[in-house]
RNA sequence: UGCCCGAUGGUGUAAUUGGCAACACGUCUGUUUUUGGUACAGAAGAGUCUAGGUUCGAGACCUAGUCGGGCAACCA
């Protein structure tokens, strides 16, 4: 829950506003309605936190309602999937509702809007209804159906409720405005008639309502105050409304939607149609995939309830269409797991390793932290041996003094463990290292507290000893799609964007022996690599790992540099023009203050402008010639500079000429001055 | 050619409702460290889409424009 004294969302503002106004609190009341056709997702998340998190703060009841009024979509499954990841996240709603529990109500205010002859039935077809319908720049024409008598509507709705007609034969509208700007009030669908057994009502019925005429009586029902969706709503408002003004009793509480921008993740995609694709294409293993952006899938990666609560308050709530970037929800997991996952060790990517000074046959069992960070979180022990795995990357035969693993020569430590000297390596007849030799200074057992265990040696590798190694399976995953919006390109399919390598995994890592217990929901941090949980497919003789993410990695990112560095040769002439660039830019900041300032505050950014600009081209200042008028800092700084210039010999021309007059024309006196000070010179 | 939204550092959001543009992520430096993690300290990066207007004062209000999104399913 949030602090008094952070601001407030533009929703809460509006509830704030609605209790401001006089509306007594005890009428607030949420709800979350999704419709039963898919699992819920990252996105649902942002609007489970907000409607949910809006109850916690006003404590007031939030309804779980799902929209359930198309039977050839919704099914069980995906009612019990999304109880369970709501339960999950951590939210408790008040009541379980849906709105298939309404359809009698619903039906019989269908009569009531017949009656009043505010609804008739059509039996056009759907194409000829869409012709009559118009464009959003051209109005429609009235159906040839819309004034039949009420008896005849009448009847005509009696009997596609008795079953007598074919879907897509008859079906019910409201005579609203055919010629109305938006096109949801052009004699809207009420209810069609669908052959299909639905999950709750089963054969009763087969006629069935549309959203639009469903979702405002539900909130109604329901005594909603706050009905909150996202903005592709925004026009249905107008719809919701006239529906209201049908059959809402004005002594009850009226429902008002509100609507927010959806939440879009970077190099994925959110609409359930297209993970539905994915499912169905089986590029992805099903909906809880590790990779999927569905909370199911997140939380078999090994997200916590916490960090996607945490991800969606650090999201926000605007009316504004935005992707957020994937690094904020792994840092909003990063930070909750850095917390709290026990710390172990596995290897990956093995290489042999060979302590030759260590006696052989010897095991000793060595002492880990559980967790650094939380105090009085225990230890566990490790196995340890002259024989042990080390991650191949940790080793180099001969490297530099920015590498700070394992080498011929060099010393690093073992964690919880001894330190170590690289000696020689062992290669097969391809040149492939299949051992490395080292000597171990059998005085510097971790916590032994010898003067050699205190001993500063620059890395420390995570290791696992052979004899007591488990085998285990390890999936690493990497973004689903290559693009960063894959469904935002209007000429491409997003499929053409899937990433062909967003699955690796590891047969053969091998992990410290504690990991044998390892329980379902357990996280992990494996030092040095990442945070790791067990996968609901792994059993007790076959341990798999999902892992959930990489740890930071700042030395992953100096690769790629240090490259650069040496395939940079004009690196001198780069850096020049780098100087170059700062003075003019050095200018331009202290120019935007530059109003602000008086006394010698001014004269001190005068001057320091002055001494700027004499390492200024003419080409670097003209474009700046151009700064908005109100810019009236920048503008006068350029002036000064110009000024610079010209005491250094630059011709004047036309461009520098209407610069200047437009400077003695300005209302900014700084700015006159300038600018008459130049032409006295 | 209509109607409705929106536009603030690279990204996502703030700005006490008109008073020196802030926070987080990301990036870059440094310190600490038996995780090249964490923690800590610091830096760079925006004149708030453009042009006018109102005002002592505009990111906010007004007008016009530009750009982006939504709207013509028997889906929700």
């Amino acid at each position: 829950m949030k602090e008094g004294s952070e601001s407030f969302n533009f929703i809460e503002q509006i509830v704030e506003q609605d209790l401001a106004a006089g509306m007594p609190k005890e009428q607030l009341r949420f709800r979350f309605p999704p419709e039963p056709n898919g699992y819920l997702h990252i996105g649902h998340a942002a609007s489970i936190c907000l409607n949910f998190g809006l109850g916690e703060r006003y404590n007031a009841p939030v309804n779980l309602r799902f929209d359930d009024t198309n039977p050839s979509k919704e099914e069980q499954e995906y009612v019990d999937a999304i109880k369970r990841d709501i339960e999950w996240l951590g939210f408790k709603w008040a009541t379980e509702c849906y709105s298939s529990d309404y359809f009698q109500q619903l039906y019989d205010w269908a009569v009531q809007l017949i009656k009043d002859g505010k609804a008739y039935v059509d039996k056009q077809s759907a194409e000829a209804m869409a012709e009559q319908k118009g464009t959003p720049t051209s109005p429609g024409v009235e159906s040839p159906h819309r004034n039949q008598s009420v008896e005849e509507n009448l009847d005509l709705f009696e009997r596609m409720k008795a079953g007598e007609f074919e879907p897509g034969t008859h079906i019910l509208r409201a005579k609203i405005d055919m010629a109305s700007p938006n096109m949801l009030m052009r004699d809207p669908l009420l209810y069609r008639i669908v052959k299909k057994a639905h999950h709750r009502t089963g054969n009763d019925w087969c006629i069935y309502p549309m959203y639009d005429y469903t979702h405002g009586q539900s909130d109604y029902l329901e005594s909603i105050s706050h009905s909150i969706c996202t903005l592709e709503f925004k026009s249905h408002r107008e719809l919701y409304d006239w529906f209201l003004d049908q059959i809402a009793d004005p002594n009850n509480l009226r429902p008002k939607q509100r609507e927010f921008a959806r939440r879009n993740l970077s190099y994925t995609v959110m609409s359930k149609r297209k993970l539905l694709e994915l499912v169905q294409t089986k590029t992805v293993a099903g909906w809880d995939d590790p990779r999927m952006p569905t909370i199911s899938g997140l939380r078999r990666r090994g997200y916590t309830p916490d960090s996607i609560r945490k991800f969606s308050e650090a999201s926000g709530i605007t009316k504004r269409d935005s992707v957020t970037d994937v690094a904020l929800l792994e840092y909003c997991i990063r930070e909750d797991l850095n917390k709290n996952a026990t710390r172990v060790m596995g290897v990956l990517d093995p290489v042999k390793l060979v302590i030759t000074n260590y006696p052989e046959g010897k095991t000793e069992m060595l002492v880990a932290d559980n967790n650094p960070e939380i105090e009085g979180s225990g230890t566990h022990e490790v196995p340890f041996s002259g024989e042990l795995y080390i991650e191949k990357e940790d080793f180099k035969e001969s490297a530099g003094s920015k590498f700070f693993r394992l080498s011929i020569g060099k010393e690093v430590r073992l964690k919880n463990a001894y330190i170590i000297k690289g000696e020689s390596v062992v290669k097969d007849e391809k040149g492939n290292i299949t051992e490395i030799h080292c000597t171990c200074d059998l005085d510097s057992r971790s916590g032994s507290g010898t003067e050699a265990s205190e001993r500063k040696v620059k890395g420390t590798l995570h290791w696992v000893s052979i004899p007591h190694a488990v085998k285990a399976e390890i999936r690493e995953y990497d973004r689903l799609f290559l693009d960063e919006a894959p469904d935002s390109h209007a000429d491409k399919n997003f499929m053409e964007f899937v990433n062909p390598n967003s699955l690796n995994i590891i047969k053969e890592a091998y992990v410290e022996p504690f990991l044998q217990n390892a329980k379902l929901d357990d996280k992990f941090q494996f030092q040095r690599l990442g945070y790791f949980t067990l996968d609901k497919e792994a059993s007790n003789d076959h341990l798999i790992f999902n892992k959930t993410v990489g740890l930071k990695d700042s030395w992953a990112k100096q690769q790629p540099k240090a490259d650069q560095a040496k395939s940079n040769q004009p690196a001198a002439q780069q850096n020049q023009n780098q100087q170059q660039r700062s003075a003019i830019n050095e200018i331009q900041k202290i120019s935007k203050k530059y109003t602000n300032l008086s006394g010698d505050k001014l004269a001190t950014a005068r001057a320091s402008i002055m001494n700027l600009a004499e390492g200024v081209e003419y080409e670097e200042l003209q474009p700046l010639f151009n700064t908005a008028a109100k810019k009236v800092g920048t503008r006068i700084g350029v002036m000064i500079s110009l000024g610079v210039l010209l005491k250094k010999g630059l011709i004047r021309n036309s461009e520098i000429d209407a610069f200047i007059e437009a400077g003695l024309q300005d209302k900014d006196e700084m700015l006159v001055e300038e600018a008459k000070r130049i032409n006295l010179e």
